[in-house]
DNA sequence: GATCATCTACACCATTGGACCGAAAACATG
DNA sequence: CATGTTTTCGGTCCAATGGTGTAGATGATC
């Protein structure tokens, strides 16, 4: 009985080699690709494959949302995380979503393999970076580096921290969102606070060095 | 007679994903593959591929450097860009390098063949979003974006910009500089007329976006 | 010496930004 | 339904920002 694997990426390329590559594993087929997270979900339903391999960066719902309501549905899902990012910001969200296993893109095939193999059997293996990760995060009594910061604003908040850093002004932003510029003074006091910060400027500086927003770049023109 | 590639690609998973998929391709055959763009110097002097498909983001060596030094050895070598980043500052330096194509990972996979059967023939293939830059490039009159601007800040003003990026105020920018409050006012009046911008937000935004004070950014502390 | 750019400084004034206060409405969650 | 959060909007008050104009001191350049 051969392993039944799932792929989610959004790199169409990437997905058609990989299936090319994982059905020449004598132990392994590849019954089903998707292209992100939201098409993942109802794929499952239907295929239930033994393992998903899941790619991170993606439009629509991207791979650790997916993990996550996928394990909620389904907690027996194996989701293998296969991805270019081995920073904390990818490694342990996605862990914490219930990912059985983490891979980067650069990672040996053979050793892709393995972990898939490995995760049909529910054993867990990761990439060396990303066991790093987990040992710096738990040696370091886990209190990450400042402890979430950005991730307490709210979506609104956000909304207005990402104008900022387009640099508008609150009147601009107040049009763009169809909000008051009063409304909109109320939401950029509150995100300074919770920023720490004591200027828009400030903030905007934060927000690019932190690189918040790297997936809404596109969407800004 | 079967065009042969060679694949250029730090991702392992994909490099091997890839080369099964184009194999099965009949009239495309893969013949090596390198994980960076150094070696993909010397590859091609072996190999002498009929197109190189090229990822950019590349440790060692990125792809615009190597196609660029590929091209400049070999003005005939056909290479083929395949990534994941279609803004312009990838497009347009790629493509100078003198890529004669452009191809996104989510991308046809049949699309990439088309790709790579065109430039096997000296023709040009571009994914519509590369086009798309490269007409508002030309349509934008070729002047790139604006030309030095910043470079006609005095001294001063560069050191008060500098200031304004790590989040000062006048006031603090003031004491810093040992000047009076009022001077600072006057550089940064002065400063954001010539960089076209409209406050001193917008004025930090485009210092490090366009990293300038790349060499500062130790002294700040 | 005359000229020009730069750096410094000040005055006046309108606009913007942000803190602090309250509060209604929508919404999720228990 | 009670509770808490989020989003929205209002007001007041004051500091910060930035435009425009003027002007003295310095130093380089012709």
């Amino acid at each position: 009985m051969k392993i039944r694997v799932m792929l989610v990426d959004d790199h169409l390329v990437v997905l058609r080699g990989l299936k090319f590559f994982l059905n020449t594993q004598r132990d392994i087929e590849v019954i089903g690709e998707v292209e992100n997270g939201e098409k993942a979900l109802n794929a499952y339903e239907k295929w239930k494959p033994d393992v998903v391999l899941m790619d991170l960066m993606m439009p629509v719902m991207d791979g650790v949302e997916a993990t996550k309501k996928l394990r909620e549905a389904h907690p027996g899902a194996k989701v293998v995380v296969l991805t270019s990012y081995s920073d904390q910001d990818h490694v342990i969200p996605a862990l914490q979503a219930g990912a059985v296993g983490y891979q980067l893109k650069d990672v040996d095939p053979d050793e892709l393999v393995k972990t898939i193999r490995a995760a049909s059997k529910g054993e867990k293996l990761l990439h060396p970076k990303a066991t790093n990760l987990l040992l710096e995060q738990m040696s370091s009594g886990g209190e990450k580096k400042e402890p979430d910061v950005h991730f307490k604003l709210t979506n609104r908040e956000k909304d207005v921290l990402f104008q900022i850093t387009l640099g508008k002004s609150n009147k601009e932003i107040a049009s763009d969102l169809y909000i008051t510029e009063k409304t909109v003074k109320t939401h950029v006091s509150n995100l300074l606070s919770k920023l720490q910060v004591h200027d828009r400027t400030q903030a905007a500086i934060y927000a690019m060095k932190e690189n918040l927003f790297a997936d809404r770049s596109e969407e800004s023109k």
